[in-house]
DNA sequence: GGGTGGGGATCGGGGAGCAAG
DNA sequence: ACTTGCTCCCCGATCCCCACC
């Protein structure tokens, strides 16, 4: 059922386009290119000829002589989660709008030697550009040092760093969290951390940290999960181990979701009794028992911040300046209460 | 800080290895690509002059000579929801292991003109297949009778289609589903269908009807979901108007989500009042109120199904043989209980 | 002088043919 | 027989120079 078109896998050429165009191959680049001084006529029958023949030009041909693939690389870290799967996407999207093709590389951990082997392999595909979104510190460190020999953009929440690099304010949207529960009469306010090694992680729980030492309220160790629902769950239990807190920032509404079921099991009600509040807005934070309050981020944005950025560096080549970080949204639902 | 390495941007050739081993250019193209004939002590030489000059071949030379890309193509529509997301990403994993790199396309929407315009940039990066990951039957017909030039597999559980194709039984993963419902005592189980133009969502539904068919039970009107959570919610709502049910079966575990919030919202608990069973085991799925019984699919193991057919097919460009569909498994929580 | 054609170099490798160590 | 080098063409575009109308 798939006829071959006939021609023995063979391939239009430029040549052919011009043979049937009637015009020379010059002229074709002319078109193809949309270089001026080509009689609107000329051009009509080139575009014909194209058309009739189902003309595509050799991008392998045309990257070796522009030395252009058209082409960025992106090498996505961690699991498929709703945020960085939202940002790949966008920055996806933003790509094909610029004309640019995306190859994507994405790995399971963030071990260096397999971030650097993945960079290779895009290296050798002459990507123009690579797009980081990671979230370990480790896996950025990776690209310390290495010159590339293309531009890095690292979508990434490292507090200091001198590499190119868009981000989402981790530190101000943590801070506006336990703002919100310190707002409500809360002291005791304990916090379930993302894995160590997560840059926004640790962002998060320095902006749960200060908050609470700027107010003066008991700073307790964090538990620490690993973004995984399952990792909530068991975190909630260690906690309440502890004794029952009055509130819980939690580091993501996926592990949000593990805390509250951990509650539930002890008996305990939200918000009652505890007072939750999570990070991320996850499409299913607004229908837990109960809603959850949460800091939505616009991972979207980040995404064209990124592919907006690489742009910038691929025009310019100069300019290390990069976007302001985008502020976390308070989402306020049912989770929390005043004491 | 980017020192541009001194060769002002000229990058090393074939030739310049050559020169530095102190062979001719053909040995080390002999070397590169793995050809007999060679004294291990001179490949070693290369091998060395290589490393030295982090000599990188260029792949759109070697494209164009060879006419392989090492690229394969990937479309993508919908939202990046958990199980879309991870097969995309265990697709782009098997490649990679395969040697190849993946140019994926994002589609937010399904509209015909878009994907023609994204297969039709894959193409002209060269890909050398192209696998489709959708849903929406319109988005496989975009396809349907054009000849693309490149061998294309579907992950997509339409029911009878010429195409190459790879799948998660989704009609019988229904059926079990239901089954579990009938074997509990249940006979009034009500469907929260995916959106119409959903392969899965019909496979998912036809599956619903005929076991409740076969049971001799009664048959109602689907209700109908975009999977999101708010849909499911919304759903949930609506279902209520016509009364309480003894069991539903939804079509998602996103759109569970929002069912149950629907339910307590109506002072209902699960499963003393209604019983509810999903689809897919999203990682939230047992950590919410209830734990949810729902059915899982192996998103990672599809993906590389996907991949192993696109090499069977590169490899023998015959064969239009695909492996059987993948069977969910029923993951029995706490969401249900006998009448 | 704007529109077009012809010829040829070039990009960076793959590979054939043949000679030679 | 095995290993290696040389020479030359090829892949399919871009682009430059120069001529022509």
């Amino acid at each position: 059922m798939s006829g071959n078109g006939g021609d023995r896998g063979r391939v239009a050429t430029i040549f052919d386009v011009a043979r049937v165009a009637g015009v020379s191959h010059q002229t074709v680049s002319r078109v193809l290119n949309d270089l001026p001084n080509v009689r609107p006529a000329t051009r009509e029958r080139v575009v014909e000829a194209i058309a009739e023949l189902r003309y595509v030009p050799s991008q392998a041909a045309r990257a070796l002589v522009t030395r252009r693939s058209r082409t960025i690389g992106l090498v996505a870290t961690g699991l498929p989660d709703f945020g960085p799967a939202s940002t790949v996407r966008a920055v996806n999207e933003s790509a094909r709008d610029a004309g640019y093709a995306v190859i994507t590389m994405s790995l399971a951990g963030a071990e260096v030697p397999s971030l650097r082997s993945a960079a290779e392999m895009l290296i050798r595909q002459a990507v123009e550009a690579i797009v980081l979104v990671v979230d370990e510190r480790a896996a950025l460190r990776a690209f310390d040092g290495w010159e590339l020999g293309v531009p890095l953009v690292a979508v990434a929440s490292a507090n200091r760093d001198r590499a190119l690099r868009v981000a989402i304010d981790q530190y101000r949207g943590a801070r506006a969290a336990v703002s919100h529960l310190l707002d409500l009469g809360h002291r005791d306010i304990r916090h379930i951390a993302g894995p160590a090694g997560s840059m926004d992680a640790e962002e998060r729980l320095r902006g749960w940290q200060e908050s609470l030492v700027e107010a003066e309220a008991p700073l307790t160790e964090p538990l620490r999960g690993d973004w995984s629902p399952d990792s909530g769950f068991r975190a909630g239990q260690r906690l309440l181990a502890d004794g029952v807190p009055g509130a819980v920032f939690v580091a993501s509404d996926q592990m949000a979701v593990g805390l509250l079921h951990a509650l539930a099991t002890a008996g305990l009600r939200v918000p009652e009794d505890v007072s939750v509040v999570g990070f991320d807005d996850i499409p299913e934070a607004a229908h837990l028992s109960p809603p959850l309050t949460t800091l939505r981020q616009d991972f979207v944005g980040l995404g064209q911040d990124a592919m907006a950025a690489v742009l910038a560096i691929l025009q310019d080549d100069q300019s290390p300046r990069y976007p302001e970080p985008r502020l976390p949204q308070l989402i306020l639902r049912s989770s929390t209460r005043p004491v």
